[in-house]
This record gives structure tokens, C-alpha cells and sequence, in this order.
DNA sequence: TACATGATGCCCT
DNA sequence: GGGCATCATGTAG
């Protein structure tokens, strides 16, 4: 990574959504462990509107679930899903409005031996770790970069993002997306025909690598 | 390669 | 007790 990155502020989090969504697609997220910093670039996300979004977790009020959601910007909702695996997300708008941004796929930057680790396995010949086709495998998808970041509800569920002392955070190290592509959100069923997902159109490391355009 | 299905546990009604 | 912002695996083609 290079040696010029910034870190997030809480201004970009205190935004709608889905500007949020967008604008967090090639941004770096980044976790500091002791033994070495994880760091992937987020190549796909999804927005989850506070008001008349039938699908977003704060849809029916604040809970001790979700009210993560419902607290300052750029924060960590993290909940648990389906008795497996953890869903990483951010809060978005000011302090008592919900909103937030789900992470679905990571392109692994740094400490990829760790993050196979943490997703159960088992590191190839040198010639494969570099390969698209094995570094999918660690990130992508919204359970699966969890895991790969070592990410738990118990841990991680409202840490900031925008603290310089926080071990996750987000950087922008100056990458430039080439080209955003718009579809509907994966794996809802309420209001799922809103294009509310957001992905870089090309990259190997997205969870669904084709899926119908609604805008490019 | 594409699709269907089962595993699994927590939160909320 | 139902439903769930998922993933790995098995079967068919």
C-alpha cells in the first residue's frame, strides 16, 4: 500500500447511503493485528436505507440488534446470519438517523497467509497465490471477508472506523476506480428490486461475478 | 456450470 | 417458533 493513505472521515460516513456505497468501492479496509495488518480493496457493497427500505435491518426500529444503526457515523454493525457466519457493515447519516453499508468483497491487499488462515485454508505454491481464481476464495462474499478479518459481533460490533487508534479502519490510498456497476441487492426478498448494490465492473473478486445491470 | 438444498444459531414477535 | 443482507456441497446436464 502505498505510504500516502488517508483514513475515512467521519464526514464521508455522515452521508446517505448510498453516495456512502459508491464512493467506498476501491477504499481500503484495513485490521491491525498483533502479529501484522490484514488490508483488502472493497470492490463491492450494498446500501441499506434507514426510511422505506422493507429490507434493511433498521426497517422495523432501533433494537439491541441493530442499534448500532442508529448511532453516529462510521461505525461497525456487525450481526450474526443463518448460524454461520458474520455480516460487516457501516453506519451511515447523522447520530439518530439508521442507515448503513453492507461490505461484500474484498480484493485481499495485505496478509493474505493470515486471511486464508482465519478462512480455513490451506496457502498454494507460489505460483497460485497471486492467481484471481485462489485469492477469490478469501473474501469474496460478505461472510467469507468476515471471516478472513477474523470479524465477530462480539468483537468488532460498534468499534469505530474514523478512530486513528481503532484496529479496522478504511484508507484511501489514491485508487481510482475505473468503472461502477449497479444491480439489485443479493439474497433479500423484501424490496429486492431496488439497484442498491454497487460493485466494480470487471474485478475476479466480487461475490457474484454476473448478474443483470440495472444502470451502468 | 448452474441450480437446489441443508446446516446452523441468534434475534425478535 | 419463524425467519434470516450466507456458503459449501451434491446432482444433473
Amino acid at each position: 500500500m502505498p505510504a500516502a493513505s488517508t483514513l475515512l472521515s467521519s464526514a464521508f460516513f455522515n452521508r446517505d447511503p448510498r453516495r456512502v456505497a459508491r464512493s467506498l468501492l476501491g477504499k481500503v479496509l484495513i485490521r491491525r493485528t498483533p502479529h501484522g495488518i490484514l488490508a483488502g480493496r472493497i470492490v463491492e457493497t450494498e446500501a441499506y436505507l434507514g426510511a422505506g427500505d422493507a429490507a434493511a435491518h433498521s426497517a422495523s426500529g432501533k433494537t439491541a440488534r441493530n442499534s448500532v444503526l442508529f448511532g453516529p457515523p462510521g461505525f461497525a454493525y456487525v450481526y450474526f446470519i443463518y448460524g454461520n457466519y458474520y455480516c460487516l457493515n457501516v453506519s451511515c447519516l447523522p447520530d439518530g438517523v439508521p442507515g448503513g453499508v453492507l461490505f461484500r468483497a474484498l480484493e485481499p491487499l495485505m496478509g493474505v497467509r493470515e486471511m486464508a488462515a482465519g478462512r480455513g485454508l490451506s496457502v498454494p505454491g507460489p505460483e497460485y497465490l497471486k492467481k484471481a481464481s485462489w485469492l477469490r476464495k478469501i473474501s469474496a462474499g460478505p461472510g467469507l471477508l468476515c471471516e478472513a478479518f477474523s470479524i465477530t459481533r462480539a468483537r468488532d460490533n460498534g468499534k469505530s472506523f474514523v478512530s486513528s487508534r481503532s484496529d479496522l479502519q478504511i484508507a484511501d490510498d489514491g485508487h481510482r476506480v475505473r468503472r461502477v456497476a449497479i444491480g439489485p441487492r443479493i439474497g433479500i426478498t423484501k424490496s429486492a428490486e431496488q439497484p442498491l448494490r454497487y460493485f466494480i465492473a470487471n474485478s475476479p473478486f466480487v461475490s457474484v461475478p454476473l448478474r443483470p445491470l440495472v444502470k451502468a
